[in-house]
DNA sequence: TCTTTACCGATTGTCGGCAATCGACAGTCG
DNA sequence: CGACTGTCGATTGCCGACAATCGGTAAAGA
């Protein structure tokens, strides 16, 4: 077991169920049963508890009462669910920092975008999935909202699923993944506001992104 | 028939915290410490312990690793920042609402208002905050965006603090409450995206509504 | 008197156990 | 043969206890 003391032991616990969650080695429909967890990772169960509530507040886990927890199976229609949520928070916090100006915001993002070049040319998918997390997280946090900015980081992990799910089943390509963030930032660059909103509403709704 | 969803102990001492907090009967900065908590009410510290965390996820109380838990105070940026993120979400959702057409909507949300009218003119603080909470719930839930409205939802907590903040220091008057909601069922009505847009930014952001 | 440090009370982090509840299964009755 | 019901194992909901850690305070040194 890598390091699960690093910080409090709910924390790593999630962290640890939520990779593997996202690497498919507990995949959608695995029943979770809290006793089992606590035994491999040799801490209480309560801790378990703790770190599957959290889980089940991210949307990858449900949470049966009195019953068991099943790793959640994302549906067509969740998907989409999910990538408008996502999709009406970041253009907010876009809004905010159109506000301020862009300038200081180019030249990081463009940085974040080369590595993920290198990354899809590497087809290290953990690796792309990450820059884009940081990504979109640093663009958000440029609109120096804390509560829309936690909201967002709140659908970081549910995202990771949808973009997994949409590689593996190739309606997405990894080596696509650099462009479509690379017109964000020229959106961003060019400043307007509507033109923004269409390209950020393309990057996450585009009708071939998804299932 | 309220506790019929008498679900959990936890939800149970949530809700309790949450309506003493909202009452001011907790004001900001008071210390919450979970042995008095579980003693008074009879249940298990661990119990007191889900709750908080709960309330804590809500933005109503702040948890200091290794030391205590207080009521969050919140600060005029803390409001500012509240209600941005409560526009944006609320934006998003209408935006979903537009496409189908708001026709079924504008009734119910007119007798929420007329109630409103009648809630606001017996000087019932509690019954206008409810009222306001169902009003956004209905035309958020109207979306058919279940992730959203559960963002949303979220932060119906920090919003009833806001409010009350916002009356008590008397940069709100209850009377003008249902006038600002009318405001908002007239531009559904309307049906034009963007004066709904600049409805709802009225409705959340005017300067003369926050602290 | 001011600074440093060792201690103490208060509070939380984590744990394992007990009882309640649910689903599955088998036995029974029509 | 099918439907109903009582029982059993599996799993969670809740609990009290123990250990770790923090802030404050009082004692010691300069």
């Amino acid at each position: 077991m890598p390091d699960l003391e690093h910080r409090s032991l709910p924390d790593s616990v999630h962290r640890l169920l939520r990779n593997r969650i996202l690497n498919n080695e507990l995949p959608a429909g695995t029943r979770l049963v809290e006793m089992s967890i606590a035994a491999e990772l040799g801490v209480s169960r309560s801790t378990v508890r703790l770190a599957l509530t959290r889980l089940a507040d991210e949307g990858l886990v449900e949470i049966s009462p009195r019953r068991h927890s099943t790793v959640t199976r994302l549906s067509h229609e969740d998907i989409q669910d999910a990538c408008y949520a996502r999709y009406v928070l970041e253009e907010g916090a876009v809004r905010a920092v159109l506000a301020h100006g862009t300038a200081d915001l180019v030249h990081p993002l463009t940085e974040l975008v080369e590595r993920m070049e290198h990354a899809a040319r590497d087809r290290d998918l953990a690796a792309v999935v990450d820059l884009d997390t940081a990504f979109h997280g640093h663009l958000v946090a440029a609109a120096r909202k804390p509560r829309l900015a936690k909201l967002f980081a709140g659908m970081d992990a549910q995202m990771g699923a949808v973009m997994r799910s949409s590689l593996e089943e190739q309606h997405l390509d990894l080596a696509d993944m650099p462009a479509m963030h690379r017109d964000l930032v020229d959106a961003l660059a060019d400043g307007d506001p509507s033109t923004v909103a269409d390209a950020l509403y393309r990057h996450y709704l585009r009708e071939d992104y998804v299932l």
